[in-house]
DNA sequence: GAGTGGAAGTAAACGGTGTTCACTAATTGA
DNA sequence: TCAATTAGTGAACACCGTTTACTTCCACTC
């Protein structure tokens, strides 16, 4: 009796939704799903991507590797949950700075600085979540798939936030909101992505900063601000409170 | 006979320097160590470096994987040389447009805009070269080591900009040359590895964009040199020739 | 309670990777 | 011409992601 009838994905169990988790099964299932996202999550902070492997993976939780795909349908279903969560992380603390009360641009700053920083608390995980030519259609299938996403809410905070400059004048009103968000987004990412690859930058072989990392994060997310905004004589640029 | 002494790196010859190349084995050394290269070069383009294995070069040279052993000591020496040597593209072409007789703002402009056109030319390459948590210190043994590599040198370039920008009154005189050079330098670098990781950003699921890709980077470009300008009011930002 | 269907978990294998080693063939210099 | 060095090779090692055939175990129905 071997008809293949309905054989794609036969083994992998679907993952039971959060909503509810009444059997002992489904919550054992978590358990170890758990288990093993975190095991992953221990291995990549300390070795990187390089250093992640299913066996070692296997090997940290002790199970066999085999066992892990029957909770992930290949290695980088597992690494992209990885990422997720990650931009997760990003996101909330993004989403607490831009919450609180105080006046807008130096607000925006913030935000800006914010997201660099909680990027860097892991790098090699910023450095995978942007490595390689990446996801163009395929693996974003539907819109609403992506609208859900991490990184498209994160892109709308920052969106809010550019609107909140142009409404009250903060920024030129000439700016679109949308290329605005995505110009500011490229210039962040790309601090956060020169430190994830250069661990000590602004300081450099042979090229010496007289900042602190946190200073230049500071400095930056200034500029990149500053760029945006109607009148930027007389910003914070120059004193770099860190906090 | 078979002391240890000098053991390490016994079997592989060192590289002509390229002053002086007459022996005729010194040049059909150089000439497969090309061959290499070139084959490299082309599955890197083609496939990115996920596509880029040792066998898969010494198939399409018709060599064995091991001989490539005799030319580099690791895939990880060869790859730095293919980056190695993109770099040196980009530097030129950025070089190209700084030399050119143009007034300031507008040069300016124009060198952060050819370092991402420039860059995307081979978004498998860019996106490899900034790829994972990097060379802290030990790949970057020596001062003048780095100073040589063209990374440096593209930094340099960038440096002597900003000078000229402070100089002329067009930059606020507060800026130190480095730092903002770094400040440009990671917001270039920021948009660059967008568009490598997201192939047609600005545009992106769900989230589209009045602008074509190089209307963009001007864009940002514009961006980047405002955020330094002393009186940043009457700038191209908005028109965004493309040349 | 017995039996059954399906999920959990595993050892072994497949085809791939970077790299090394012992070896032969070719080239060079004296 | 002969010795020494170099170029090049095939086979192997240790690893990788993944699949397959298999056993074990659990939950549910009769």
């Amino acid at each position: 009796m071997r008809f293949a009838l309905c054989s794609l994905k036969v083994r992998k169990a679907k993952f039971p939704m959060d909503d509810e988790l009444h059997t002992p099964a489904e919550r054992r299932r978590i358990r170890v799903r758990s288990a093993i996202l975190e095991a992953a999550e221990r291995v990549f902070a300390k070795e990187g991507e390089a250093g992640l492997s299913i066996r070692r993976i296997a090997d940290e939780i002790d199970y066999s590797p085999a066992a892990i795909y029957k909770y992930f349908g290949s290695k980088d279903e597992l690494i992209d949950e990885l990422k997720e969560a990650f931009f997760g992380r990003i996101l909330e603390s993004v989403g607490q700075i831009i919450d609180r009360n105080e006046a807008f641009p130096q607000r925006a700053r913030k935000c800006v600085a914010g997201y660099v920083r909680t990027a860097l608390e892991k790098p090699h995980h910023y450095a995978a979540a942007f490595s390689g030519t990446a996801p163009a259609e395929p693996s974003m299938p539907d819109v609403s798939e992506f609208q859900k996403s991490n990184r498209a809410r994160a892109f709308a905070i920052l969106t809010e936030m550019v609107d909140e400059g142009l409404q009250t004048g903060s920024f030129r009103s000439s700016f679109s909101r949308e290329d605005a968000a995505k110009s500011i987004w490229a210039s962040m990412h790309g601090l956060a992505a020169m430190i994830a690859h250069f661990p000590n930058f602004p300081s450099m072989a042979a090229i010496p900063s007289d900042m602190s990392q946190d200073e230049f994060i500071q400095f930056h997310a200034d500029l990149v601000i500053r760029s945006l905004e109607t009148s930027p004589g007389a910003t914070a640029v120059g004193n770099c409170g860190s906090a």
